[in-house]
DNA sequence: GTCTATATGGGGATAGAC
DNA sequence: GTCTATCCCCATATAGAC
């Protein structure tokens, strides 16, 4: 057999198992065993090609996102450059920012969407592991992403926008997270596949939501 | 010692323990030999007054969500009430179901915010329990809320009423699971333990986004 | 009701042959 | 690079004394 071919093999499939068992269980609950087992080796492999289970679980995160995170700063660049000296649309910032994630997410049969179940989960984990590879690779996009809200929205107070943008981040994560919630709860009605329509009502439902007046509504008299 | 004064103690310390850790480590990470050290007992005794882990693990969300979502249906209530014959105010309504949830977990110092950080994550965890006890306890509350939300805002189709109120839950959970976070990441900037600017700060940001026009924006061209 | 001691199984990681 | 066999630890759950 070609060894050459069959390392990125082995490597592979080890990151499909890891990624599809990581998804279903949690990565406490995907044991090294299980994931090497669907993927047709065992332990020592797993080991020789990614020393620890932790590096296993980086290296599945950091597979796909770069390449979604890099996407998502393409539109960003595009938007600011349609909007020449001005600041862009929001609409259009709304868009870079959840499309590629959820794009990613929904529409690849297995890969991405236990792609998205894992990142979506990312930053509320209680393991350390997942949550901060996946805001290392977020570092960038995020300074990006926050200078550009801020000149669409130049009347917002810096707390008032950096909780939308948390509200925002929230909306996404449990989209992306949460098809299988969806699909049991609201099955009948709505439809998890339809990946564009998806995309355009969140970013109807964010645009508005981070365009909303500051004070409109007054303090209640009694929470 | 008085026996039955005991019982409860070893009981309720045994649920304190169990909440913290959970918060703190995942369901899968918290182990019956931490928690029960952690309050100051042994395993036998867990497994004597809850039979299973799974069983403590129900019992940690049940404790506090049933209060919680009382207090829910009560502000949802008094909303439909104060409104007559007419539809509720959006505000009311939000600040109805994001209101108490938010509020518990932020306002008290330990429990709330573990116990929060659990229901936040809940609904999207791998491990199956938390999520079926969580959806459980939350029934009705679905339904009522649905329908208000319905009458709130007659003229959106439901599929986009369903998703609205996704993306909703979406911004409440990761807010509630995603405290540790935010303190993280804007801990310079944002003060958590403003529960009431919080809470109407999400008021504001949802009533917005929920009342979005339908179709303000076209599909874009291209994705 | 609460404890110590233990049964039984699964976990991650590794040694060493091929 | 890949395998089998194994080390060692920790998990849940239980038995049985008090």
């Amino acid at each position: 057999m070609p060894a050459t071919a069959v390392v990125q093999d082995t490597k592979l499939s080890l990151l499909d198992a890891a990624e599809a068992l990581i998804a279903e269980h949690g990565l406490a609950g995907a044991s090294m065993r299980a994931i090497t087992s669907r993927a047709g080796t065992n332990l020592a492999a797993a080991n020789y090609h990614f020393g620890t289970k932790e590096e296993l679980a980086r290296a599945v995160i950091a597979r796909h996102f770069g390449p979604v995170n890099a996407e998502r700063l393409r539109l960003l660049d595009e938007a600011e450059r349609e909007a020449g000296v001005g600041a862009p649309r929001l609409e259009s910032l709304v868009r870079a920012f959840v499309g590629p994630v959820v794009r990613f997410g929904q529409e690849l049969p297995d890969r991405g969407r236990h792609f998205a179940q894992i990142c979506g989960r990312a930053m509320t984990q209680p393991e350390p592991v997942l949550r901060e590879s996946l805001l290392g690779e977020l570092a960038e996009a995020i300074r990006r992403f926050r200078a550009a809200f801020t000149r669409a929205l130049p009347d917002l107070p810096i707390e008032e926008l950096l909780w939308r943008i948390h509200f925002m981040v929230g909306a996404m994560a449990h989209t992306i997270a949460g098809t299988q919630l969806i699909e049991e709860v609201h099955g009948d009605v709505l439809d998890t596949r339809d990946v564009d329509g998806i995309v355009e009502r969140m970013v109807r439902f964010l645009s508005a939501a981070l365009a909303a007046p500051i004070s409109e509504t007054p303090a209640p008299e009694k929470g």
